[in-house]
DNA sequence: GCAAGGTC
């Protein structure tokens, strides 16, 4: 870059990602500056300007420095896609998508545009990441457009310290298009997975359950989305291996010896054995031979380090292990201290402090706590020999530093307990970070006895160093005899004892965190955002003891995903996106190659999800029962679009089959608009065409191709007809007057005559004049044919018996919601192998029902919760989910011992009872 | 009404 050095100065706009950052970069740089730091709000009331004078290259800057909040813009479907009902949640793999600024962001952008104006220069201080980098071109894009001339610069700092932030400036570059198109790319992919998972299931599934923990599981939404989905696997992952666990016996030998000095506990170094017998052998052995030889003694000098640097994680999982602090709150109360002064950015992935921080001034401010503050004191005094510089955690997000303390306080009156103790956290941190390590004196003593061996160790700790101020942590001591190479001994006691594998805990809130943080879920910023969204969406609850399990409806969801075979509930997928986002932004893929690639194979995905859509209705009807009223969203599934809704303007007009058999076009819209066609109801099949009426507008309208039901037209008309529904079809209007609608046929009076016109308005106004049925509200039938006051089992039990599908050999049942004919299946998942079920052919429909559930009048089967407590079907006895319990060993093996008695399995060996082991014996010290 | 990512 070039300075100039020209007499002119040069109004310069610096934006930064965040108002502390402005103010903080402003104040170094305006230090020196002559006429100081002037202050002005913006237009935002959080985001205010700073202005100063500054030399950039021998250029004379009026350095006017402002903020956003994160990121400016938005990204979402163009408004035809944003509604749930506006089209079939498949078209989001390709809908239009915009960025725009929201409503709450228009303030800042007003002030970015107004100030633009006024300057030659734009200069981004983003964070250095690749968000900050997709932030950085939101801001030159609403920049630019305010004003075409200005000169775009980029800084990049790794700290807000002075000599980093002088060094920038100084050496500005230009934006890298290739990080923020990585950004780009995952808010893409993330848009359209999100959306799309999200829309299918909630439709799918809500309606078709009755979800009991939902006081209206009307507003129930299922989201799916890249990062929440995995986390919840995470959960319902370690519960299923808790579930397949089978406790299994072991035996082990253990050996204690008393001296002078005390006592000294040896472990078997074999561990522990499944094998009773064997370890009975072994045992026997010992007993025979009791005399132990010492064969090694080792001492060594042990040290326990104290902790990297805290960050943001870090931070959450050692507030929630040292407080059961849930990891939002923690975030909350972080945020408030920070807000306030008291600690540094609390959102940081850095563990490792630059080399050019005054970490002795953080320590200084510290000296005068009546807690810790006499610690500070002594790290502080280099006769203490105390200090050492703090370890590298190897991790540097090159824009915050690790979290540590900013401002002294011995406790602020308005603080919480929470607050108290998340600063107590950071200051203690940070004292031990600048520590030494404690130091102990370690000794392992081994012996053999009969050839087995087992060891003793003991510890003595030298120096506690960072142990005095970082309470959190502890280091057991243990003292053990003193024992020399090559000493003998008989041990006092020699026991064979047994106990039982035991399951893995559920996982803890900082297991979880760690689980994302291996995984690469989410960020420093947004992993307490999943975790929470989780519990919100009743995917998982969390005890008092900060440990997960999934609720029935989180476990459901993730066992349909798996039953279909996708690990789309595993880190997998987010592993990938985040391999190609890289690529993307090193430049060895493209952006276009990247999107189209991954959005094609989620597609492909999303369409064999929906086709296996009876997974989820499996399992989800494991744990709910299925509800009598088939919801709106179910009712109203998309069929094939015809037109835009000319009433909302919102939605498109499908074509659907009812449940009578008719045809209609109704808006997806529906219940919020209802606009409706009536066909003629002679119409055997009909069928949307890609033709495109060349009459009617708003187009396109796209024709439909009908065949009539021969007898039940007039002769002069022909049974197949390619017809426009837009109003000017003549033939279609005609066969209206003639034949009625399919709306009337249901009803027993003669529909003749009086039928009018197929075009939505007058459809309307033809159907104002008929009354709503009372139950469903749809016109076209009474309450007395409402297909909804019939139960859904009894009907599609009449005409299932009623009704064979024309498909030879194949049963079928009319679908109860879009009267497409229902094929019979045969499920083949492991709950319900064999299982019939019918299926709606129709691909936009979700109707599903259980063979028996229709022919058996007791429905004996379909209880979900009679399924719960089945074993056969009851996913949590299935055991094999995880990583499976061993088969049930052998017992009863008989064998004879060196004494030469026999001995059974399952006894207690040294009294012989069956009913209890030797490690409970009452007579086993005697 | 949907995601995840910034941030107040």
């Amino acid at each position: 870059m070039s300075g100039g050095g020209g007499g002119r100065t040069i109004r310069v706009l610096n934006v930064a990602e965040k108002p502390s950052v402005a103010k903080a970069v402003a104040g170094i740089l305006s230090k020196s500056s002559q006429g100081g730091m002037r202050v002005r709000d913006g237009r935002s009331r959080f985001n205010r300007i700073f202005e100063f004078a500054y030399t950039i290259h021998g250029q004379q800057c009026h350095m006017l420095f402002t903020s956003v909040t994160g990121h400016l813009m938005e990204l979402d479907f163009e408004d035809r896609y944003r509604k749930w009902h506006s089209c079939d949640p498949l078209l989001l793999y390709q809908a239009p998508v915009r960025k725009f600024v929201p409503e709450d962001k228009l303030d800042i952008k007003r002030t970015l545009e107004e100030e633009a104006r006024k300057c030659q220069w734009l200069v981004l201080w983003l964070d250095c990441d690749r968000e900050g980098e997709n932030i950085a071109f939101e801001v030159v894009e609403v920049c630019t457009e305010a004003n075409r001339h200005l000169n775009v610069w980029r800084a990049r700092f790794s700290a807000l310290i002075e000599r980093d932030i002088r060094e920038s400036v100084q050496a500005l570059v230009r934006p890298n298009q290739l990080f923020a198109d990585a950004v780009d790319v995952r808010q893409e992919i993330d848009l359209r997975i999100g959306a799309s998972f999200t829309r299918f299931q909630t439709m799918l599934l809500r309606d078709a359950f009755n979800l009991d923990f939902a006081t209206d599981d009307r507003n129930v939404i299922l989201s799916y989305g890249p990062c929440q989905f995995p986390t919840l696997g995470f959960i319902v992952e370690r519960y299923w291996e808790i579930q397949a666990h089978e406790s299994e016996e072991f035996w082990t030998i253990n050996c204690t010896h008393n001296s002078d000095e005390g006592t000294a506990t040896f472990n078997w170094m074999r561990g522990h054995m499944f094998d009773y017998t064997c370890a009975v052998i072994i045992y026997e052995m010992c007993v025979q031979e009791p005399t132990a030889t010492v064969t090694k003694v080792r001492q060594q000098e042990k040290l326990k380090y104290p902790p990297h640097p805290l960050n943001t994680i870090e931070l959450e999982k050692r507030a929630s292990r040292y407080f059961r602090m849930s990891s939002e709150q923690t975030m909350k109360v972080a945020e408030d201290l920070y807000q306030t002064g008291f600690i540094s950015y609390p959102r940081t992935e850095t563990d490792s402090f630059s080399e050019r921080t005054d970490l002795r001034a953080i320590v200084q401010e510290q000296e005068g706590h009546p807690v810790w503050g006499s610690y500070a004191q002594r790290l502080l005094d280099p006769g203490e020999g105390l200090w050492r510089n703090p370890g590298n955690g190897g991790h540097d997000d090159k824009a915050h530093p690790p979290i540590h303390p900013t401002k002294f306080s011995g406790g602020q009156s308005g603080w919480s307990q929470d607050h108290h103790r998340l600063y107590e956290l950071v200051v203690r941190h940070f004292l031990a970070c600048v520590s030494k390590p404690a130091v102990g004196a370690e000794t392992t003593v081994e012996i053999d006895i009969a050839g087995e061996m087992f060891s003793a160790s003991g510890r003595v700790i030298l120096e506690k160093n960072y142990l005095d101020v970082y309470r959190f942590e502890s280091w057991g001591g243990s003292m053990i005899p003193t024992y020399t190479f090559g000493q003998q001994f008989i041990p006092t006691t020699l026991t064979l004892d047994s106990g039982v594998t035991r399951p893995p805990s559920l996982l803890s809130e900082a297991d979880l965190l760690n689980c994302m943080d291996k995984a690469g879920i989410g960020t420093d910023a947004t992993m307490h955002d999943h975790i929470k969204k989780l519990l919100d969406r009743f995917y998982a609850t969390k005890d008092s003891n900060t440990r997960f399990s999934p609720t029935n409806l989180g476990e459901a969801l993730v066992m349909g995903y798996d039953d279909m075979g996708y690990e789309l509930w595993k880190p997998y997928l987010r592993a990938m996106m985040e391999n190609d986002m890289k690529a993307v932004s090193i430049g060895t893929k493209r952006k276009a190659e990247v999107l189209s690639t991954c959005l094609e194979q989620m597609k492909a995905c999303f369409l064999d999800a929906r086709l296996n859509k009876v997974k989820l209705f499996e399992a989800m009807g494991i744990f709910f029962e299925r509800t009598s009223r088939s919801g709106a969203d179910e009712q109203h599934a998309v069929g094939d679009v015809v037109r835009r809704c000319g009433v909302c303007q919102e939605s498109d007009m499908v074509l659907k089959r009812k449940p009578d058999g008719n045809f209609m076009v109704g808006c997806l819209g529906y219940p919020q608009c209802r606009n409706v066609v009536w066909l003629p109801g002679s119409i055997a099949e009909a069928t949307v065409t890609t033709n495109v009426c060349s009459v009617c507008s708003p187009g396109p309208v796209f024709m439909i191709q009908f065949k009539f039901r021969r007898l039940e037209i007039p002769p002069n008309y022909n049974v197949d007809h390619l017809g426009c529904i837009g109003g000017c079809d003549e033939i279609l209007k005609q066969l209206v007057e003639i034949c009625g609608t399919g709306s009337r046929n249901l009803s027993t009076t003669p529909a003749r005559g009086r039928g009018t016109a197929t075009s939505s308005s007058s459809a309307q106004r033809s159907n104002s004049r008929q009354s709503a049925c009372t139950h469903c509200r749809q016109y076209g039938h009474s309450s007395n044919d409402c297909p909804s006051q019939t139960s859904r089992s009894s009907r599609a039990r009449s005409q299932g018996m009623n009704q064979q599908s024309d498909n030879a050999g194949e049963s079928s049942i009319p679908c109860d919601t879009c009267g497409t004919p229902c094929i019979l299946r045969t499920a083949n998942t492991e709950s319900n192998r064999g299982r019939k079920f019918y299926s709606c052919q129709s691909q936009g429909c979700n109707f599903f029902a259980w063979e028996d559930s229709l022919n058996n009048s007791n429905r004996g089967r379909t209880g979900p919760r009679a399924n719960v407590s089945s074993s056969a079907s009851n996913p949590r006895a299935r055991g094999g989910r995880g990583r499976g319990g061993r088969s049930g060993r052998a017992v009863d093996t008989t064998f004879v011992s060196a004494t030469g008695d026999p001995i059974s399995g399952r006894r207690c060996f040294v009294c012989g009872d069956p009913s209890h082991f030797a490690n409970v014996c009452p007579n086993r010290d005697t």
